[in-house]
DNA sequence: TGACTATATGCGGATACACGATTATATTTG
DNA sequence: CAAATATAATCGTGTATCCGCATATAGTCA
């Protein structure tokens, strides 16, 4: 019960909405695309991201200097339930349409920075 | 986006999910009967029911001196289908199943009272 | 080591929220 | 009208939340 309301805390944010919806179309990012993609101040993605990780609805991995976040649930849980619930809710907003589009041509112009190692394709391929 | 969150916020309290949960399994209540099985103070009981009611989640009534709030949800609306995991979330929580069962007790324990027209059968038969 | 970068965290202010206690409002009844 | 009752609204207080700003931490690279 208790549980509950805290899991609807964590979504009670736009912010928090925002991010969980780049996560769910996107394996994992860190947290200057989500910077980057929000338009949000670093202060501001980090602590979102911690409030996630703390309500056990993201995982954290640092590589290097970058810190990747990426959508934890337990298969068959509330959260999955819920996280499934809300997909379909944010499917039907032309804003959060318009957010993937944002972060795709985000990713796109950062593979191309030739700005060291910052690009997904070669962490994936590394993992 | 921004009305998603107004909806996970109207969630994130464990009163008005309580609230909420024995809304869904019982057409109507008035607010001495969430008092009642709660356990909790008139105001506290009055002040969440006007927050789901600014919410757009419940509908109220007045009969008489009673205040009566029913869930009330747009159908197909994103509200309804929230509500629909909401209950299937509690459904499988012990507290909220004896939840069910204490109102289900005041319920009939008041009907028994002779104390004025507080009855809820004599409201359901008029309506 | 020191410079640099990405991220986390501490701090203070502003705002929202939750609560108990009290008061106001509305309705019924005598 | 007055008394009684159910509910709503207000007030004061403590707590949580959100934010920007500044600083700390951790990792990389020269």
């Amino acid at each position: 019960m208790k549980t509950a309301a805290r899991l609807f805390k964590a979504l009670a944010d736009e912010t928090r909405l925002k991010i969980l919806w780049l996560l769910m179309g996107q394996e994992e990012l860190c947290v200057c695309d989500i910077m980057g993609v929000l338009g949000i101040t670093q202060s501001k993605a980090s602590r979102h991201l911690r409030y996630l990780f703390n309500a056990g609805l993201v995982n954290d991995r640092r590589e290097g200097l970058w810190m990747y976040y990426r959508i934890s649930v337990a298969a068959g849980s509330r959260e999955e339930r819920q996280l499934q619930v809300l997909r379909e809710m944010m499917s039907g907003m032309p804003a959060a349409r318009m957010l993937s589009q944002q972060l795709h041509q985000w990713l796109k112009e950062k593979s191309c920075q030739p700005s060291r190692g910052t690009e997904q394709a070669s962490a994936e391929l590394q993992a």
